[in-house]
DNA sequence: ATCGTTTATCGTCGATTAACGATTAGATAA
DNA sequence: TTATCTAATCGTTAATCGACGATAAACGAT
């Protein structure tokens, strides 16, 4: 795996390609894409509500929850025997920004 | 081959989740996303510029403009012995558009 | 027609992904 | 205790990805 930062010379955002495309690779899917927009619709919830909505096993879904969960774009805190989850607002904010540098003059590089 | 998201019943907006996860995916490798980088500061380049930059083969950053071309992101035209990249400034708005929209109450969705 | 340049494609390999059912683990309820 | 509910993990399978070298295709120049 290679890192691909060098220092960069003072930007508002020392993001990397890789961080970039990390975070995007979670959203290439469009059951996790799906996934992100329930979360930040009811603000929080539960494993089961995700999979009564879409048609994939619980097994699966919890699946693309920990994608989720390891590319930071969402948290989940373990409340008694179930789990709630929710979109992590500053890393999403964080997606955002890059996606919006993307290709721009003070974009995100190596 | 599954598509794992069946046809809904209905909704309004033909924004789709799969189109959102499909440009994802197209961003969700470095190597293109330093690519497309590099094309919009370029504004336009061949494949030989890019291989110069990016560690990698002839092959496997050809393979990566065919997944970048796939996705919209970037077209390419012949021009004699050569192919000329660049990228497509309405896929990418319309990329970010969809990220900007991503979570929020106008969402895109199924 | 042949050469040189540039790019695309083919074939292969190992690694990863997506999906599922089955099982396990944790916490609460009876 | 046992039972129930929820979620995570395991194990398997088929498919896809990422990378490379080798080859082919397209064109301009000689």
């Amino acid at each position: 795996m290679k890192t691909c930062c060098k220092p960069r010379p003072t930007n508002a955002a020392p993001m990397d390609a890789d961080r970039f495309a990390g975070i995007c690779k979670a959203l290439a899917h469009p059951a996790r894409v799906k996934i992100v927009n329930h979360l930040k619709e009811l603000n929080q919830c539960i494993c089961g509500q995700i999979v009564d909505v879409l048609p994939l096993a619980q097994s699966t879904v919890s699946q693309h929850l920990k994608i989720l969960k390891e590319s930071g774009l969402v948290k989940g805190t373990i409340e008694g025997p179930r789990t709630c989850y929710c979109i992590d607002r500053q890393v999403l904010a964080e997606f955002k920004t890059m996606a919006m540098q993307l290709g721009e003059k003070d974009r995100i590089d190596e």
